[in-house]
DNA sequence: TAGGCCATCTGGTCCT
DNA sequence: AGGACCAGATGGCCTA
């Protein structure tokens, strides 16, 4: 049947996404409850959240472009769908021809390449939430349920705006050799550098994002993106 | 069994 | 014109 059912299957014990959708600015300062490990932000998951969607396009399009449609043979109910990429050409040139003048054939091979199109399209969008999951700080394993597409999100709003206001309470402490150091990197991995072409990457182990975390550099994926 | 979550299909709209 | 994006519909799987 479906082809992630068993992705699904090891569903998280996911929080409710009400209780996700924590104040992060009132609580941020505070430590927060998050008991992940390190965030690695040496993966593609971690662009700059400001991308046009073109360049979003962009670098799904190289990050995953799929060697072949494995989905047609994930065994969807659509008994059909298997033979979409197969028949891709023949689709496309059915099309240059109004709808009106396609034949019954011909139609449904449209109707098959777009709905692979589709499907792949989805397929980049549930890859990127996965890449969003791994750096989630919230406990990984075999053993536990992958967090819902709503709660990874939310999650992550509020990653977001703890960690920004860490960075907010770090500017005014007084800045020792460490805190600096810290508080660069931190920015690195968190800030879009004006019209710059590539992201630093950091380390942060987010245990410790209130007590003066440890923050070592790691190699980055590079995001090209336009500066505003 | 109900509800949550998900994958897929589908038709419409927007963009390049 | 073709592809990307979006939202509604549908049906399957899983858990409480």
């Amino acid at each position: 049947m479906d082809s992630d059912a068993s992705l699904v299957s090891s569903r998280p014990s996911s929080p409710e996404p009400d209780d996700l959708f924590l104040p992060a600015r009132s609580k941020s300062s505070s430590g927060s409850g998050f008991t992940g490990g390190t965030v690695s932000s040496s993966t593609p998951s971690d662009c700059p959240p400001e991308l046009s969607a073109a360049e979003l396009r962009g670098a799904i399009g190289a990050a995953s472009a799929h060697p072949g449609d494995k989905l047609g043979g994930g065994g969807f109910k659509s008994s059909s769908s298997s033979t979409s990429s197969s028949t891709s050409s023949a689709a496309a040139s059915s099309t240059k021809k109004d709808k009106k003048q396609m034949t019954e054939p011909e139609l449904q091979q449209l109707r098959l390449k777009i709905n692979s199109r589709e499907r792949k399209r989805m397929h980049d969008l549930n890859i990127a939430m996965d890449g969003l999951r791994e750096v989630m700080p919230y406990a990984h394993g075999p053993s536990v349920r992958k967090l819902s597409k709503i709660a990874t999100l939310l999650l992550a709003r509020n990653y977001i705006l703890m960690l920004t206001n860490s960075l907010e309470e770090m500017k005014r402490l007084e800045p020792g050799p460490k805190a600096k150091k810290a508080h660069t990197a931190a920015l690195g991995g968190l800030v879009l550098t004006k019209g710059g072409s590539t992201l630093s990457g950091v380390r942060v182990k987010v245990s410790d994002l209130k007590l003066g975390f440890e923050v070592q550099e790691t190699k980055c994926n590079h995001f090209d993106f336009d500066g505003p």
